[in-house]
RNA sequence: CGGGGUAUAGCACAGUCCGGUUAGUGUACCUGCUUUGGGAGCAGGGGGUCGCAGGUUCGAAUCCUGCUACCCCGACCA
């Protein structure tokens, strides 16, 4: 464990990595691009898990797994995803190993080629969408509504841990309907999921909106996004929810006899968020001295400290911190004591503000004799002595507290870097000068898009739901808008 | 994939230019004693095919060739 944290300010990109490493959260891998995630990030992973999948079975999800191989055939159906997923695809293509003539090594058998090569999936609308062929003939079958807790590969050129690996972690829902309606609906329904899963739980404030014809995933007809501001000025999408319209129905020829008999293709959607939620959220709110979770999301809400001189004192507040441990616990709250003897209290208190615990509960020979303990915030880093009756309470309101509290900070931050331009030169100065999201009229064209991306590094975020209409010029081209649109330089 | 850099103990580095005792420092680790309300102190100890494969040489961490991996900056993306 290192003892020195690279400050925010110094070298933003640096005091991630880092953070990444020594809070224990996931390192890198001998495979090249690959993520090893430790018990610690894991934890939190498996908590926004399952928070996501309740509330998907909560708005009519059911879970379950299509194959991780996809037939070369299959993925070239739909041509708009085949050309966005194509440059990262890694292709399996024998089935087979062998030794070398040596006898040092092994090789691969070039007699086991595959007859047709097997793609690793990057996304599964293809598989899954070549399956619901044959679960749907009828209206009767309508709905499907599923999800799958999965691992994808895309081959990307430059990774970083959990914002971009080549392997990572996600849940796709791949939902098929009878109507368009029903479809956007459900498109709409799922980024509102993901909205307040964001929000709440992992206390991070997100921004609602469609992506551009530019940004859209590969094969959609309309990708809603959430987007969220980092404490170095960049966006990051954290979620996306695409409406399909027909297009895979079509590829993949699904249709169903509508209660007329007439036969129609389905309507699709598909979202999901990945593990890159976990980067989002290590760069939502930590700090200089670490990682800051938010309570619904920390493996452990409260640590326990004890201080202690010799045995005998030792056994006393072992005893007092189980005691305590057990009152938290009954209040619902989720208590690690970390009565180790192997390492000091000053090195556990660096320790588990490292790792972004909510609470530290410090509990010596003094809180034993005034019947008290000190508590400590990660969020703040305040300090306050509190008597040991009635601390479960206490504590379950300051979790509260700080869950609110860094939901605000995050949400403050954000206002304070959100900037709305009128011109080109305020829209170059916001975005070198300031950083953050900056609002600005755009002509609606892809072409002035990718000029003002290529003028700036900044692109289009999102155009938020519920956007006010107001009319405008175009900050690049001057021709007539109707509303300002979110730009922001981006993950 | 284009440009730049790095590879020596678990980690962070020095040594490489100018080849030559037993490859060193910090940290981490182990043992003992003293310590314990903010990453303890002292003493002792273990740990290295110097990224991989070749080559030059009496002798290579050091020079040459090839390869691989990683980092930073671009293009691409959840």
């Amino acid at each position: 464990m290192g003892k020195f944290l690279t400050k925010r300010e110094d070298n933003y990109s640096q005091w991630y990595n880092e953070l990444v490493i020594k809070a224990d959260l996931a390192e890198n891998s001998a495979v090249r691009g690959c993520m090893v995630i430790k018990p610690y990030g894991y934890a939190i992973w498996e908590k926004m898990q399952a928070a996501l999948d309740q509330m998907f079975k909560d708005t009519g999800h059911v879970n379950a797994y299509f194959p991780l191989f996809i037939p070369k055939s299959f993925f070239s159906k739909e041509a708009a995803h085949v050309e966005g997923f194509a440059k990262e695809c890694a292709v399996v293509t024998h089935y087979r190993l062998r030794n070398t003539a040596d006898g040092k090594g092994i090789e691969v058998d070039p007699d086991a080629k595959l007859e047709e090569e097997l793609i690793v999936r990057p996304t599964s609308e293809t598989i899954i969408w070549n399956t619901y062929k044959n679960w749907i003939q009828s209206y009767r079958d309508l709905p499907i509504l599923c999800n799958q807790w999965a691992n994808v590969v895309r081959w990307e050129m430059r990774t970083r841990l959990f914002l971009r690996t080549a392997e990572f972690l996600w849940q796709e829902g791949h939902t098929a309907h009878a109507t368009e309606e029903e479809a956007v609906a459900e498109t709409v329904q799922m980024i509102n999921v993901y909205s307040d899963f964001a929000e709440n739980f992992m206390a991070m404030p997100v921004i609602k909106g469609h992506k551009t014809a530019n940004e859209r995933f590969a094969g959609a007809l309309d990708t809603y996004t959430i987007e969220a501001l980092m404490q170095d000025g960049k966006a990051l999408q954290s979620g996306t929810s695409h409406f399909l319209g027909q297009n895979f129905a079509k590829a993949f020829d699904v249709q169903f006899a509508n209660k007329e008999g007439k036969l129609q293709h389905v309507w699709a959607t598909s979202w999901g968020v990945s593990t890159r939620l976990m980067g989002a959220l290590v760069m939502a709110h930590s700090d200089d001295n670490g990682l800051v979770l938010p309570p619904k999301l920390a493996p452990y809400q409260v640590v326990i400290v004890p201080i202690y001189k010799g045995d005998e004192q030792y056994a006393k507040v072992k005893e007092a911190g189980n005691k305590i441990k057990e009152e938290l616990k009954d209040f619902g709250i989720t208590v690690k004591f970390d009565d180790r003897d192997t390492h000091k209290p000053g090195w556990k208190f660096a320790e588990y503000e490292l790792k972004g615990v909510p609470i530290r509960i410090a509990l010596g020979a003094r809180d034993l004799e005034n019947g008290t303990v000190e508590v400590a915030r990660r969020d703040t880093l305040e300090k306050n002595t509190y008597p040991q009756e009635n601390i479960a309470k206490v504590v379950k309101n300051l979790l509260n507290d700080i869950q609110e509290n860094i939901y605000n900070k995050a949400l403050n931050y954000r206002k304070e870097h959100t900037f709305s331009a009128n011109n080109w030169d305020e829209f170059v100065d916001y975005l070198d000068n300031k950083g953050g999201f900056v609002y600005a009229h755009w002509d609606g064209t892809t072409e002035t898009e990718l000029a003002i991306k290529d003028k700036t590094k900044a692109t289009i975020r999102c155009i938020p739901i519920d956007n006010p209409l107001e009319d405008g010029k175009c900050i690049l081209t001057g021709k007539p808008s109707t509303q300002k649109v979110l730009f922001a330089k981006s993950y």
